[in-house]
DNA sequence: AGCACGCCGACT
DNA sequence: GTCGGCGTGCTC
């Protein structure tokens, strides 16, 4: 009897599809197939194989590609994460294939060259040079040589057409080189040990075997590892990873993209002797494909990896850490939308393996999570070798006011300018990026909008445009007013960092001034140069974005200024609170360095509101209390019911209706929010859809069973719907 | 994802 | 009169 095997193809598609098994093909659930789909040949995985007597009609799977089948736990979680965030099944797989390229598997040899006997026919300067370079007889490749000799490629090629140059197969550069636990390190504090002993207590893999045979009842706990700003949580996971290793199996670690940087590579080099495999965006074809397969190995130990790294075939997986968990990056918007920390949950759970959340200002959800005791919570309360907390005072903006048409208030100049004195790097945070978040005339008071959103367009002057924040619309700065036609008649209203830079050029003159931010001209790789320069030491004062508060240590500061702590807190989000305070806790807490306690402060016009008051008390767990404890007192859950609902639309009626709709539906939300297509997030409007849904929750619900049952008695929607959720997945399991 | 089919606006 | 925009549906 022939065997069908069911396909899942790694497209929007929700099913598996039916091909005939030919005979002399032997398959099992994982491979990696080519089947035939429509007019083409595609990639798919086998989902399940069932043996019968029909199924004659069916086209035939093409063949099995040569590489490790997708593990069990892999499809586990593919299922589990289409079910979960409601996407099509292939979609949730194409996450996890990302086809294996056939150019990319077959590997180039890499080509070195060195000196044979021969001496040349011809010498020439050039060749002279290469000659001279080439001499103490190391490999080298060829266009190493080149460089190394200031001289072009083509005349290593002639010198090897001469067989005066021998070329020699090398093997590649390793992908993963392997990270040695026991590479002698710097001595743990008291309190990093303890935490060490905590963590490594509740893992599996840890546990002497009499015991683990004795108990049956494998404690698989997600952790949080909660410290402070330099409390070194890194090196407490360090540790775990270390133990990973020795017990065979392979770690991963997550981080925000942002957050991987050199600087961490080097961290990790110096704890375990090498770098680790690091997994992200910008890491491209032969390499991404040599270290995929390293992982399906079992040869890449650890891997250090943007979210999109949760996705990968590690054979042995043992530990998932995730670091930062707190981090709003870890939240993927566009496809299938996910949040990395939750998945890395899931994963840890479908695997066997624990997995680690560390964070110095825990996500409210985590928080609650581990008061409710479904994380075990691991706490490092205090800065590692008795540094201090930076001391953190506000500068009340109602009495201490800049002049006008500035932003630094007088005690702040003052202190910049005594931490510049010093030699010691000073941090002004602003998270506004451009010049001037308003522009208007005037004249006529014409104010430049967004012609997409509602949202005001923001002057960059440096590029010499009007840009929306919101959609990415950009346009020239104009030279006369669209509104009257008035000429050279715009003003700028409220600062960014580009305006900030202005004034501190001005007020701190002769100094290096750098501004940080998303935008920064050339690009992201630029970027993390300029990051890891700022923390070399190369520059005097920093004006940045939110970006200068994630991941990156600035060893010479000392000096953070806030410049408006009060952005955000009047914002309808009901997390506005939540960010502003974690933002400015992490942007304050990088002030200071191994020898001095930092300081910082903080400019604000309501120095008594809750989240300022408890920055400036250093009370996270007092604020984190009563943030829950006024979330129930309004109705809102902490977690376990629907907190908020977003529709967005193309057609805002349609949206609206549907809004509507819910809020009848006979188990509504505890609270809708209707967004049109002005207001919908970039992300929803690209995509191709008519209608939108997004549906946040932390209830416990069967959300696919709830959806089902409100869109069947809404308005009729024309064309797809897309739900995406962001939930709380610990309810799930 | 591709690719075909079909429905409306603007052109040689 | 067609050309071609993309919105929609289909692929075992």
């Amino acid at each position: 009897m022939p065997f069908v095997a069911e396909i899942l193809i790694p497209l929007a598609l929700d099913t598996t599809y039916s091909y005939v098994v030919p005979t002399g093909l032997d398959l099992a659930a994982g491979d990696v197939v080519q089947v035939p789909l429509g007019p083409r040949e595609i990639v798919g995985v086998v989902w399940g194989l069932t043996e019968t007597a029909g199924g004659s009609n069916l086209r035939p799977v093409t063949g099995r590609f040569p590489v490790a089948p997708l593990s069990e736990p892999l499809r586990s979680l593919v299922d589990w994460i289409a079910r979960y965030t409601l996407a099509p099944k292939g979609s949730a797989l194409a996450m996890v294939l990302r086809l294996p390229d056939e150019a990319a598997a077959t590997e180039t040899a890499r080509v070195a060259v060195r000196l044979t006997d021969k001496p040349p026919t011809r010498a020439t300067p050039a060749r002279t040079k290469v000659l001279a370079v080439a001499a103490d007889g190391a490999l080298r490749g060829k266009s190493a040589l080149a460089k190394e000799a200031g001289v072009s490629l083509s005349v290593v090629d002639g010198l090897i057409d001469d067989g005066v140059l021998a070329t020699v197969a090398v093997e590649p550069e390793p992908v993963a080189p392997r990270p040695d636990p026991d590479f002698p390190r710097t001595p743990l504090s008291p309190a990093q040990a303890e935490a060490v002993t905590a963590l490594l207590e509740g893992f599996p893999w840890h546990r002497p075997s009499d015991e683990a045979a004795a108990s049956d009842a494998v404690d698989t706990k997600p952790v949080l590892l909660e410290g402070v700003t330099g409390s070194g949580k890194t090196e407490v996971y360090f540790e775990a990873v270390a133990a990973c290793i020795r017990a065979g199996l392979q770690a991963l670690i997550l981080m925000p993209e942002i957050a991987l940087t050199a600087q961490f590579l080097d961290r990790f080099a110096a704890r375990f002797g090498v770098r680790p495999a690091a997994w992200h965006s910008g890491i491209g074809g032969k390499r991404r494909e040599r270290l995929r397969a390293a992982v399906a190995e079992g040869a890449a130990l650890v891997v250090v990896g943007a979210r999109s790294a949760l996705f990968l075939p590690f054979a042995r997986l043992g530990l998932i850490v995730v670091d930062e968990e707190h981090e709003t990056a870890y939240k993927q918007e566009d496809g299938v939308h996910y949040h990395a920390r939750d998945m890395a949950v899931v994963r840890g759970r479908l695997e066997g393996c624990p997995v680690v959340l560390t964070s110095a200002t825990p996500a409210i959800e985590t928080r609650v999570n581990a008061a409710r005791g479904r994380y075990r919570h691991v706490l490092l309360p205090e800065r590692f070798g008795g540094r201090r907390m930076p001391d953190i005072a506000a500068i009340d903006m109602r009495k201490d006011q800049p002049e006008r048409g500035r932003f630094l208030s007088p005690p702040l100049v003052n202190a910049v300018k005594h931490t510049l004195e010093r030699g010691e790097q000073a941090l002004l945070f602003l998270n506004r990026r451009g010049y001037a978040p308003l522009t208007l005339c005037r004249a006529c008071g014409h104010r430049y909008q967004c012609r997409n959103c509602s949202t005001w367009l923001v002057e960059h002057r440096f590029r010499r445009a009007l840009v929306c924040h919101q959609c990415g619309y950009a346009e020239r700065r104009p030279e006369a007013c669209a509104e009257c036609g008035t000429f050279d008649n715009l003003t700028a209203c409220g600062p960014g960092v580009e305006r900030i830079a202005e004034e501190a050029a001005d007020v701190f003159p002769g100094r290096r001034i750098v501004v940080l931010s998303s935008d920064f001209p050339g690009g992201a790789e630029r970027l993390r140069q300029e990051l890891d320069a700022v923390a070399a030491g190369e520059c005097d004062l920093v004006i940045g974005t939110q970006l200068v508060a994630k991941g990156h240590n600035f060893p010479f500061l000392t000096l953070v200024g806030v410049l408006d702590a009060d952005i955000g807190l009047t914002s309808g989000d009901p997390r506005a609170a939540e960010r502003t305070f974690q933002l400015l806790q992490q942007v304050t807490g990088r002030a200071g360095r191994g020898d001095k306690p930092g300081r910082a402060l903080v400019q604000t016009y309501q120095p008594d509101h809750p989240v300022i008051a408890a920055l400036l008390s250093g009370d996270a767990e007092r604020f984190y209390a009563e943030e829950i404890q006024a979330r129930e007192a309004a109705g809102l859950p902490p977690f376990g019911r629907l907190a908020a609902l977003i529709v967005s639309a193309n057609d805002r009626a349609v949206a609206e209706a549907h809004g509507q709709a819910l809020a009848r539906a006979a188990e509504p939300p505890d609270g809708v929010m209707v967004l049109g297509p002005a207001e919908a997030p970039l992300a929803l409007i690209r995509g191709r859809y008519r209608f939108r849904l997004l549906v946040k929750t932390e209830r416990n619900v069967d959300l696919q069973g709830y959806l089902r049952a409100w869109l069947s008695r809404g308005p009729k929607v024309r064309g797809n719907v897309r739900v995406a959720i962001d939930v709380d997945p610990q309810s799930f399991l």
